[in-house]
DNA sequence: CCTTGACTTAGAGTTAACTCCAGGTTGTAA
DNA sequence: TTACAACCTGGAGTTAACTCTAAGTCAAGG
């Protein structure tokens, strides 16, 4: 699969994923005799998968380490889940802190229905 | 109020209230005789305000666009309105995003709390 | 008065995450 | 076989939002 194909695909540019691999993101995906990108089936999920991930806000370091833990592989599991859990535990709170926003933006949007209120 | 305390109570450095005056986002602060800013109730809200927004990712520049509104008056409500609900649209979708993310962060770490899965 | 800590400014530096550019190679359709 | 689009690289540039620095002024306690 050409890195236009999987840029389509997973809605990032391909500039973007050239960087993730050059800052070892993604890992040094397979190539052509002539030197093209040539993306498989587990590079995709891979590439979905942190797409997601960063969508949510998670910093590309913290995926970077998590990736780096799979490439050991040997028990590593522990440290992984750490770092998915600690995710988990600021992504709720980043989402309660949202919702708090969104409480505040619908109620002054109910205040300019209501045209009661000319300045603030 | 001094700069400090504002900064205490609301959760901004003081580089950033600073910051905020100096690009807009605040309007021009009151000064005692020698200049030190001088916070009054009115400001102390919009700071609170702001903090909720870019908490949940309003870009400055949106905000320094709504208070000039605000700031121009005279019948801007429907431009202000409509920003305030543009931006809601918008965060309700990272909100979702967020979901899709966090779903998929409960499945991977289920994952590894059941260790059925070693490497991934 | 003197020190010390909080305040002031303009402007430079930082950080994360891209995004773009120049200059070169490759693949494909006419 | 000649265009021409898509690929490649290293490295520079961009953007948003701060954050820090230097050099100076001000306020309050001893």
């Amino acid at each position: 699969m050409k890195i236009s194909e999987v840029s389509e695909q997973s809605g990032l540019s391909i500039d973007t994923l050239r960087y993730y691999e050059k800052i070892g993101l993604l890992p040094a995906v397979n190539r052509t005799d002539s030197g093209i990108r040539n993306f498989n089936e587990l590079d995709l999920r891979r590439v979905n998968f942190i797409k997601c991930m960063r969508a949510a806000g998670l910093p590309i370091e913290v995926l970077i380490e998590y990736y780096a833990l799979v490439q050991q592989g040997d028990d590593t599991t522990e440290a992984r889940k750490a770092i998915l859990v600690e995710q988990r535990t600021q992504l709720l709170a980043r989402m309660a802190e949202m919702q708090e926003t969104l409480d505040l933006l619908n109620h002054k949007i109910e205040v300019y229905e209501n045209a009661v209120l000319k300045n603030d």
